[in-house]
DNA sequence: AAAACCTGTTGGATCGGTAC
DNA sequence: GTACCGATCCAACAGGTTTT
């Protein structure tokens, strides 16, 4: 950082014919943002001003009624917030008849464009009595679209606008997939489930409490970040930094301020002494840096008293509810099934109206599954004695977990998770076969099935 | 052996909406 | 107006894997 505004400062001495040229590039940006934001392109302006935007918007103008075309566009285009106001229009007055994408794996689609970048090809259509839309990929190759372009998962429009809050294409590959993906639905969202992502310290406000000096730290309380933690493992990597005690005092007085504005998390909860701040509790973080392509998308963790975290690294604020939802709420987000829908949306950031929009079963509180589900993720979170108040408010012991039983106990989850969003085996099987390219997921699966089928025999 | 590519990940600036 | 807060985008690194 230092050493690039250094370097600009530099260049600015050396070379003031570039700042000529970059000058008169800002002005050229900003002319073409002038022109877009003010054409007739509702919603633009929430993001960047892209042209794809407008590029969208246009086409779609020049369809006439019952008319239809094709249209290459960036995934972005069906995912953004910027081309909300675009889908819905589309939708309203037609539909999108054929939605195929790509990624462009090995740049088999496009040279010269990054492997990583999906594309969407879209046929979209004016059309009054459109009711359903359909999708498919994403595909990795010409033979993995030759194999699945014709089997095109087709949804009702009315089901589809149910699906988020945006408008937004989640990624079904097949019609399998859009079944589990409904059956999943049905359960309640995220959002009602008396817990609520919240970011406790931010880069650029609390850089003064914050000492990333990692070789001696600047006080006791461990400051985190999103690698900083992984599944089932609250000491994964390296803190982001520390801060001394005052931070306590400092989050405190914020969290005080903030329990009286209407649409704080805080919003009316009780919070007088540091004893009372999250922060002094075991609670639940999750990962805001992930990808669908990544081995795992949704990264949550249960992390020891007494550490702070920064905003790659949100925590679920609890909020009339126990430890026992608690270790739930854990064990679903951290098992295969919520991760595999997780995939189906989330592009760069596990952001809180995804995360909100995500279904989590909500069973009896007796349900046997329910209460297993507890046991055993309060086992793989409670690693140690940090944990000792929270695992005995739960109901159990601290350190229990060896790596031989720990597979077993992770497997055994996954199933239970499964079994509590109503699949049915084939479709446990297919969220395992479709949850990430190469991965070896026969062993872990069969097992998963085992305890399934266990989990059906009993029910 | 070097170069190119792929994957997972980060810190940070900034925008825009909302409550006070 | 100010504080707060979530979203979005940018620029980049590290380390592994594949290709040349």
């Amino acid at each position: 950082m230092a050493e690039r505004s250094a370097r600009i400062e530099a260049l600015k001495a050396e070379r003031p014919d570039l700042r000529g040229e970059y000058e008169s590039e800002v002005a050229a940006s900003e002319a073409m943002r002038q022109v877009l934001i003010s054409g007739p392109f509702p919603g633009i302006g929430a993001g960047h001003i892209d042209l794809y935007k407008a590029f969208g918007w246009r086409n779609w103008q020049l369809v006439r009624a019952e008319g239809r075309i094709g249209i290459v566009l960036p995934r972005a285009a069906l995912t953004g917030a910027g081309t909300e106001a675009w889908r819905r229009d589309v939708l309203r007055s037609g539909t999108f008849s054929d939605v195929c994408i790509v990624t462009n794996t090995g740049q088999w689609v496009f040279g010269g464009v990054d492997g990583r970048y999906t594309i969407a090809f879209g046929v979209i259509a004016r059309a009054s009595d459109a009711d359903t839309l359909a999708l498919c990929g994403p595909f990795h190759s010409r033979a993995e679209f030759d194999r699945g372009r014709d089997a095109l998962a087709v949804v009702p429009l009315s089901e589809f606008l149910s699906w988020t809050s945006t408008a937004m294409f989640p990624l079904i590959p097949d019609p399998i997939s859009a079944t589990v993906f409904r059956r999943m639905r049905q359960q309640p969202e995220f959002r009602t489930s008396g817990f609520r992502p919240v970011i406790e310290l931010r880069p650029v406000e609390d850089r003064s409490r914050i000492d990333t000096n990692l070789e001696r730290p600047a006080g006791p309380i461990p400051v985190l970040t999103g690698v900083s933690f992984n599944l089932w493992n609250p000491d994964h990597g390296e803190p982001y930094g520390y801060a001394s005690e005052s931070i306590i005092d400092h989050l405190l007085a914020k969290t005080i301020r903030t329990t009286s504005m209407a649409k704080s998390p805080f919003s009316g909860m009780s919070i007088h002494v540091a004893a009372d701040l999250p922060v002094g509790k075991p609670r639940v973080a999750v990962r805001d840096v992930a990808r669908a392509t990544d081995s795992r998308t949704v990264i949550a963790a249960l992390l020891p008293p007494r550490v702070a975290v920064m905003h790659a690294a949100p925590y679920l604020l609890r909020n009339g509810t126990d430890e026992s939802d608690e270790a739930f709420v854990l064990g679903v987000l951290s098992s295969i099934p919520f991760d595999w829908y997780a995939r189906r949306i989330v592009e760069l950031h596990l952001t809180f109206e995804l995360l909100g929009s995500m279904p989590v079963p909500a069973p009896d509180r007796s349900d046997p599954r329910r209460l297993r589900v507890i046991e055993i993720a309060g086992r793989l979170a409670a690693v140690d004695g940090r944990y000792f108040e929270w695992a005995s408010a739960v109901g159990v012991p601290v350190g229990s977990v060896d790596d031989a039983e720990k597979p077993e106990l992770i497997a055994e989850l996954d199933a239970l998770v499964s079994h509590l969003y109503g699949l049915k085996r084939d479709h446990v099987a297919h969220v395992f076969e479709t949850f990430h390219r190469g991965w070896n997921y026969a062993p872990r699966l069969k097992k998963v099935l085992g305890y399934f089928d266990t989990i059906e025999a009993t029910a």
